[in-house]
DNA sequence: CGTGATCTTGAGGGAATTCAATGTCGGTGG
DNA sequence: CCACCGACATTGAATTCCCTCAAGATCACG
């Protein structure tokens, strides 16, 4: 039911390596980047931050692929979501973080201090809005999670597709950045339940798979009505 | 796997029935009542309000218990959250409410214009920094919830039960306001496995149940450590 | 070309569901 | 007061879906 990757500390020290700046006036979090350090890399299967480790930043992802997720004591891996480029993530409103974050892949994550986006908020609406707006976002996307995780082994992986797909703008192929240990922990089956289901979506020609990490939807239809 | 209950709508118009009035100065959402209308009565398995509705107000439970649930095409019913005096639910980013909300007992909820609230958050920042916390504590609701449905049918009843322990400060037993139904639809059980579990952990001595609606906790210990 | 990691496929078992019957409780009317 | 009724809950038997365990297949990389 898990199997966790054995993960490398990264080596970086986690401040931003340059100093924040203030932005002017209206800093428009989700477009623009002035608020940012610089991009900060990590290596594939590098922690970003662990569970209950002070939430002093605030990522968004630059380039790559970001899990998170919760262990249990036995060792049972619930993936809370994965961060494709331009994601927010790590927005907490307790001290510490909740989930623990790694990097999927090679990525680039910007870094944003905290405690600066909270002064901030008090000074601007417009900040304050942006912050609320991000966690109200999440908690939609945690809601369609719990939507998910009720469903049969078929409409879960045809659902995860859908929403690969919808992330991928312009395409009707989704390049998979994750291992099926991460889908399986994420959808809340076993890997093999999940290589099985998607042999079957393509036996019944609603994917088709060229490479394990390439999936084309061929059949959208097909697999939103299987989405339940 | 679900069996809706047949739902009356509600007969009272929606809009609180007083005038809102904006609070003197500091208008504690989660604490004071300020800013609300009269509590409204809602009855039994009634709807407070119905998914994709415009999220107009904002409710706060004053007595009684509230249901947030979704439909899947096939009847599947997924509760959201159970709601009980002292909670807050309804509160929406965008324009429309994506749960429906029912009374599942008799009940007394406090409306709270939408409108009103946002035009004041523009002004204060502590109200605007309560909606926010507010949001952020449903975001952690939800975490918890995919946590709990990743689980065992065990598991996820002893969390259940943790969970409404918690919530009843001050007492090991726990009444319950919902039916069997209710509590197989938040825990994406059935009824049949949400009762053997019952009596599994009544075997077991961590629990006893007296009567079908009220359960008392004689091992917390235990079903802490059933809990995952 | 060998090695390890990842993925797929198969066979068997187990946990939860489905289908069906019985039991319990609260209310209502005879 | 108690018999009946409907809603809700419990229990049992059979089935189904997914998991576990195990073996092969494929891929990336030295």
């Amino acid at each position: 039911m898990h199997t966790q990757a054995t993960i490398q500390r990264n080596t970086f020290s986690h401040p931003a390596s340059r100093t924040v700046r203030p932005a002017p006036h209206t800093p428009l979090l989700g477009e623009s980047v002035e608020l940012m350090g610089a991009a900060m890399p990590f290596a594939r299967n590098t922690e970003i931050y662990g569970e209950n480790e002070p939430a002093e930043y605030l990522y968004k992802v630059i380039s790559g692929a970001v899990r998170t997720y919760k262990v249990l004591n036995d060792g049972r891996r619930q993936i809370g979501a994965f961060y494709l480029p331009g994601d927010v993530f790590g927005l907490e409103i307790g001290e510490l973080h909740s989930f623990s974050a790694e990097a999927i892949v090679e990525c680039k994550v910007m870094l944003i201090k905290r405690s600066t986006l909270v002064t901030l908020a008090g000074r601007s609406h417009d900040v304050a809005n942006q912050l609320w707006t991000m966690t109200a976002k999440e908690l939609q996307r945690a809601q369609a999670h719990i939507m998910l995780l009720i469903k049969t082994a078929q409409e879960r992986v045809a659902g995860f597709l859908l929403e690969m797909a919808a992330r991928t703008p312009g395409s009707t192929a989704v390049e998979l950045p994750m291992s099926r240990q991460d889908i399986a922990d994420y959808l809340g089956l076993t890997i093999e339940t999940v290589s099985r289901t998607l042999t079957q979506l393509e036996n019944s020609a609603a994917i088709s798979v060229p490479s394990s990490r390439r999936i084309v939807l061929r059949n959208q239809a097909a697999l939103t009505r299987l989405n339940g």
